[in-house]
DNA sequence: CTTACGGCCTGGGTGC
DNA sequence: TGCACCCAGGCCGTAA
């Protein structure tokens, strides 16, 4: 669910309210497949004080220092990935407790954060010094971040699709399927063709589009399809700013073609065919798998 | 090194 | 009402 407008919401919700708060207690439930080590989370969290919120991507890192044990002065850090249903909502605690809440952190101001979590497809775990460095090398360019210059070399040296490219997070880091498809329909991008075979032109305008459509998006507190909420536990709203994203059969807002639903990369996409012309390859009768689909 | 695909988990919607 | 199936903002491990 959440991607980087989603996440960025969350992170900025959470600097209103976290910074110089002191965790007093962590309460796990039942499930916690989705934590690297729980018991970690129960020993190491408790005492220590939030210094900082930080945004890798979909990575939140809650940043925080000991205050206890002074011979351990190290910095640890708490991350967090939402995963497709992740929320972290902080408020009171006599507030109902959602169906598959996992994690009760006690705030000192007498409050509480949770976390909920539907699919646990989130990830949670404590990061000692040096793993910080090693989880955002993995990550791939902050598209906010990256100049036009290197979003083209990065784009035109990879021979992948370039939806794939998108939301291949080694690449760069943050885009989902929401933004992607309606990055690439303002670009009039189809999602097949391949990042080596576009032109400069076309790259330019999905710079362009990439950087417009997440800027909006967390102006917009990003987009809430099924159950995404920000830190205060509200929806957002770029879902109503949505060009393709689940629109199959509507109309195009450019040219009033029906928008179709294919896959690429393994996930729905969905597209304008004639502002978003298929490469060759896809457009004639290529034999694609197609599963057990039903044609009617 | 790529890329493709199944699996992880729960719930909502649809069609029979 | 029940059931089977498809689908969902993501990512990881395995196979080719």
């Amino acid at each position: 669910m959440p991607e980087l407008p989603e996440v960025e919401t969350v992170a900025r919700g959470l600097r209103a309210v976290l910074p110089g708060r002191r965790i007093t207690g962590v309460r796990l439930s039942a499930k916690t497949d989705f934590i690297d080590d729980p018991a970690a989370l129960e020993r190491e969290l408790p005492g220590t004080r939030v210094t900082g919120i930080k945004r890798y991507g979909k990575f939140l890192v809650i940043e925080l220092e000991r205050t206890k044990q002074a011979e351990e002065s190290g910095q640890i850090a708490l991350l967090i990935h939402l995963g497709m249903t992740g929320q972290i909502v902080v408020g009171a605690p006599e507030a109902p407790v959602l169906p598959h809440t996992h994690v009760f952190l006690a705030l000192d101001d007498g409050r509480e954060l949770r976390y909920t979590d539907i699919r646990r497809f989130g990830r949670m775990g404590i990061l000692l010094d040096g793993e910080h460095e090693a989880l955002i090398g993995r990550l791939g360019l902050e598209p906010l971040e990256a100049s036009e210059r290197e979003f083209r070399q990065t784009i035109t040296s990879r021979s992948a699709q370039i939806k794939a490219l998108l939301m291949d997070q080694r690449v760069f880091r943050g885009m989902g399927n929401i933004y992607t498809d309606e990055s690439l329909w303002r670009a009039k991008i189809h999602p097949r063709r391949l990042g080596t075979k576009l032109s400069e032109r076309e790259v330019k305008a999905l710079y362009k589009a990439v950087q417009n459509v997440l800027t909006e998006a967390i102006r917009s507190r990003g987009s809430s399809v099924s159950d995404y909420v920000d830190s205060d536990g509200q929806q957002g709203e770029f879902q109503l700013r949505h060009r393709v994203y689940q629109r199959e059969g509507k109309k195009c807002f450019r040219c009033g073609s029906v928008i179709r639903r294919i896959i690429v990369a393994g996930r729905s996409s969905f597209s304008c065919p004639r502002c978003q012309r298929a490469p060759r390859s896809v457009r004639g009768g290529g034999r694609r798998k197609q599963g057990k689909r039903t044609y009617s």
